[in-house]
DNA sequence: AATGTTTATGCAATCGTGTGCACAAGCTGC
DNA sequence: GCAGCTTGTGCACACGATTGCATAAACATT
C-alpha cells in the first residue's frame, strides 16, 4: 500500500489537511511543523497519488497525442520535442495511435475523453468531419502539427510547406533545369497541395511555364511505392529533374531509377522533403528540405500548455530550410 | 462539465449506486431498469470518469513505457506493437524518454510512482543499478524489452541476440569469409556482448580460429560514426568482410567505405543487425538481422497483461531472422 | 476584564465511482 | 396470517487528495 497524507499526518500527530498544506507550503502553517512534516514524508516515501489530486483539482495534467503511425520516420523527432516539454512543465503523455482507421480513432477519442486528458496533440493526421467532430466534443484544447485537416483549424503549428517547395524548386532551377517534375502524395492532400503550390511560385518566378504533364499524384498509399510509380510516369515526360512530396517518395525514385541505371545525379536530379535521417544515407545522399521537427513537437505543446493556461495562442509557421547534398546537380546537355 | 452518474440518476430517478451497477450489468438491477439507464447514458453522453475509477478500484489501467530515446529507428515497430496490444486490452500508454540521463530516469519513476500506473516496460536501455533500485521500489510489474540491465531482471523479452549474431556470420562463411571483423557498441555493453559471442560460435564452428584483433569496439555514442571508426580500423587487418552491432553502424562502414572508393560487395562484404526500415533504403541494400520488433512489443505487453491479473509469466526469447540482401558476397581472389 | 486580532490547526464537504449492507415489497409455503 | 426467501433498490462509506470555514490559543488593545 502507497504513503497517503493520512499516515504521515498520523505519524506526525497533525489532520491530513495540515499535511496537505504543509506539502504545499502553505503560509499559514508554521516553519516548525511545515519542515517536520516535509522530513516525514520524505523518509516515509511519500508519493502523492495523481489520481486523487485529478479528481479534486478537475485537471489531471496529461496530454493525449495521436498519431496515425508510431513508425513514421517523420514524426519521431517531433515526438521528442513534446515529450521534453510536457516532462519539464510537468504533464504526462498519452500515446495512441489511430492507423488511419476511422473506428480506431473514435476510440482514441473515448480514451483521451475517459481519462479527462486536459489537452490533445493530433500529429500529421488527416483529421475528417467525424473525427474533428469527436475531437470537439472533447471540450479540451486541441493543437495540430502538420495537419492534413480538410477544414482551417483552431490552433496548428505546421512547417512551411510552400515556402520549403519554392526554396527546392528554385535551387533547381538555378542549376540549370527547366523539366521538372513533381511526385505528389494521394493520401495527404492538403500539404501535397501546399508544395504543389511552392513547386508553381518557384517556377512563375522564373518564368517557366506550367506543365500539369510533369505533375503526377500516384495512386498508392505507400511512399516508396509512390516514388516508383511517379518515376515511371515522368520518364516518358522527360524531365531532368523531379521533386518529391517526401524523401521516402525521393528514395523510391532513386530505387527505381538505379533498376533502370539512371544514374542519380547526372542524368536525373531528385529532390525531397522532410529530411528523415535515411536521407543522408542513401547514395547519393538527397537534396531535400529540412523541418524543425524538434521545434515543432515543443511549439505545439508549449502552445498547448498557454492554452490549458488561459493564455492566448495563435498558429505557428515555421519556416524551412533547404539542405543540398548530392542528388541535385546541374542537367547534362543532351 | 462532463456527466456524471449522479446525473443520470437524477434523469432516471434512481440513486447513482443503481446507475453504476446497471451500467455494470449486474443482474440484480431489473432487465428494464438497466435498459433505460443504459439508454439515458448513452443520449446523455456519459463518460465514465477514469480517475475515479482509478481511485476507488486501485487500479488504473495504465502502463509507464520508458524509451532512452524517442527517435531511434530501432524501436518505432516495438512501440507500434506495445501501444496496439495495449489498447486492445484498454489500456493507456504513459510515454517517456529517460536521454540517458540518471537525473531523467529518476523523474521518469517518480512520475509513474505519482501516476499510479499498474505496470512498466523499459525498452531496450541501460539500466543500471541506481535506477533498477528506483523502478522496484514502485512496487509494480516490470518487462524489460531488449535489456542491457546489467543484473539478471525477472521479466524480459528479447531477440536472441546471439543466434542471430551466428547466423548472419555463418552466412558470411558459407560465401567463403575467413577474415570477418567485428564492430561492437560501447554503450550497450550487453547486447554487444551477446552478438560478439554469437560471432564466436559461428567461427568456432566452422572452425576458424578467433583473432581478437578482428573485434574493435569504438569509443563513441554515435552509432553510424562507430562503424567509420571501426572501418578504419579493421582495414589494417584486411578483412573481407564485416559484421556490424546494428544497421546504423554498418551504415557507418559503407558511407566510410565509399569514401575511400571501396566497392561494396565486392572488396568488402557488409552485415548488420535490427532491419531498420533504411537498411533496404541504403546502396546496396543491407544483409542483415531482422529482429521481430512489432512482435516484441506485443509480448511484452502480452506479459504485463498477465502478470497484472496475478497469471505467471516467464521470459521469451524470440529468434531472429536472417536477411540476405546485397550488401553481402563471395570475397575476392587476392 | 472584555474584546479584537493574529496564528496555527482541525472539521467536514467535495471530486466521481464502486460496493457491503440494510431494507422494502412481493412471493412462496405451511 | 406469518416466517422465510427472492428481487430490486438505496444508504452510506471508501478511495486520496484539496479547501472553505470554524475554532482554539495566544497575544494585543481598549
Amino acid at each position: 500500500m502507497a504513503v497517503t497524507i493520512k499516515d504521515i499526518a498520523r505519524a506526525a500527530g497533525v489532520s491530513h489537511s495540515t499535511v496537505s498544506r504543509a506539502l504545499k507550503g502553505d503560509p499559514r502553517i508554521s516553519q516548525a511543523t511545515t519542515e517536520r512534516i516535509r522530513r516525514l514524508a520524505e523518509e516515509m516515501g511519500y508519493r502523492p497519488s495523481a489520481v486523487a489530486q485529478s479528481l479534486v483539482t478537475r485537471q489531471t495534467r496529461t496530454i493525449g497525442l495521436v498519431v496515425t503511425f508510431i513508425s513514421d520516420p517523420f514524426i519521431d523527432r517531433i515526438v521528442d520535442g513534446i515529450e521534453d516539454q510536457a516532462a519539464r512543465a510537468g504533464y504526462s503523455v498519452f500515446l495512441s495511435a489511430s492507423h488511419a482507421d476511422p473506428e480506431r480513432e473514435l476510440a482514441v477519442v473515448e480514451t483521451f475523453h475517459r481519462r479527462r486528458v486536459d489537452g490533445v496533440i493530433v500529429l500529421a493526421s488527416r483529421v475528417g468531419h467525424l473525427y474533428s467532430e469527436r475531437l470537439d466534443e472533447l471540450g479540451v484544447p486541441i493543437v495540430l502539427i502538420n495537419s492534413q485537416a480538410e477544414g482551417e483549424y483552431l490552433y496548428s503549428v505546421s512547417a512551411d510547406d510552400r515556402q520549403g517547395a519554392r526554396l527546392i524548386v528554385e535551387h533547381l532551377i538555378t542549376l540549370g533545369h527547366r523539366r521538372i517534375g513533381y511526385i505528389g502524395c494521394t493520401f495527404r492532400p492538403p500539404s501535397s497541395r501546399r508544395r504543389w503550390a511552392g513547386y508553381r511560385d518557384a517556377l512563375e518566378r522564373a518564368g517557366i511555364p506550367y506543365d500539369p504533364d510533369l505533375v503526377v499524384v500516384p495512386e498508392t498509399h505507400q511512399d516508396v511505392e509512390s516514388g516508383r510509380l511517379g518515376l515511371k510516369a515522368l520518364l516518358e515526360q522527360k524531365v531532368t529533374a523531379v521533386f518529391c512530396y517526401n524523401d521516402r517518395t525521393a528514395i523510391g525514385v532513386m530505387l527505381e531509377a538505379r533498376e533502370r541505371s539512371i544514374p542519380i545525379p547526372r542524368a536525373l536530379s531528385v529532390a525531397g522533403f522532410d529530411d528523415i535521417e535515411a536521407s543522408w544515407y542513401v547514395t547519393p545522399p538527397l537534396t531535400t528540405v529540412h523541418q524543425p521537427r524538434l521545434e515543432m513537437g515543443r511549439r505545439a505543446t508549449r502552445m498547448l500548455l498557454n492554452l490549458l493556461e488561459g493564455r492566448p495562442a495563435s498558429d505557428v509557421l515555421l519556416p524551412c530550410q533547404l539542405i543540398v547534398r548530392e542528388s541535385t546537380a546541374p542537367p547534362t546537355e543532351g
